[in-house]
DNA sequence: CCAATAGTTCAATAACCGTTGAACATAGGA
DNA sequence: TCCTATGTTCAACGGTTATTGAACTATTGG
C-alpha cells in the first residue's frame, strides 16, 4: 500500500528528494540520499518505493537513477503526493526552525 | 505521524467508515466498526487515531461517539484526508468486485 | 441492588519491519 | 587485468506494533 509506504521517515524524505528536484533533473542516484541512511538500508526503502509504485529505477553503468511515477500516481491517486508532500514541506521547515532553536539553546 | 496511522488497514477502514457517513450523523460508536475487529483491538485503534489527531471521542452515557477531525486536518494537511478517502473508495470498489468474482468463481 | 451493555486498560504473545554488516555483482578507469 | 566505486542481496538482530483475552470501570434499565 503507497499509504504504508510513505509512512516510513526515510522513505517519505526520498521521495520528498526526488519531488524537490523534479524541476531541474527529475532523477537521483542511490548517492544522493547517503545522508538519510547507509547503502543497504536505503537499497531497502527502494525496492519498496519500487513495490509500490511510487518510483522507477534507471540503470545506467554502474549509477541508478531514481525518479518518482507522478503521471501514474496521480492517476491512481488524485492529489495525494502532492498533498504529502506539502505535509513534509510543512514538517521540514519545523524541523528546521526547532534545530535552529535547538543550537541557539545549546550554544 | 498522520500518514503512519493511516497505513494500518483496519484504521483506514475506520476513517473511511466516518468519511461515508460524514454527511449524514457524523458520529460513529464503537458498535458500528465491530466487523472490523474485537472491541479491544478497536479500542487500541481509536487511541492511535485520537493521538495522531484523526478522530475525537464524545463520551454520552456508556457509548462513545467519534468523529473526524476534519477541519483541523484540512487546516494541517490540506487534500490529504480527501485523498486517501478517495484511494480508498477506489479499493472498496476493487474490493467489491474481486469478492463478486469470487463467487461466481466458487459457485 | 443486580444484571447487562459499552468500552477501556493491562499483560502476553506473535508478527512485522527497519537496521546493520558482510558478501556479492557489475561497470569504469588506471 | 586489477582496483575502485556503485548498489544489491542475504541473514541476523532488535524494536515496534498489532492482536487477543481477561479484568476492570461506568452507565442504563429492571
Amino acid at each position: 500500500m503507497v499509504l504504508d509506504c510513505l509512512s516510513d521517515p526515510i522513505r517519505l524524505a526520498i521521495v520528498y528528494q526526488l519531488a524537490q528536484q523534479e524541476h531541474v533533473s527529475n532523477e537521483l542516484c542511490c548517492g544522493d540520499f547517503y545522508s538519510l541512511a547507509g547503502k543497504s538500508n536505503l537499497a531497502y526503502h527502494f525496492a519498496k518505493l519500487r513495490e509500490c509504485g511510487l518510483m522507477l529505477t534507471r540503470v545506467a553503468g554502474t549509477n541508478r537513477f531514481m525518479r518518482l511515477r507522478r503521471e501514474d500516481l496521480d492517476a491512481r491517486f488524485p492529489g495525494l503526493l502532492d498533498a504529502v508532500i506539502k505535509s513534509a514541506s510543512k514538517d521540514a521547515e519545523r524541523l528546521l526552525l526547532s534545530t535552529e532553536s535547538d543550537v541557539i539553546e545549546a550554544g
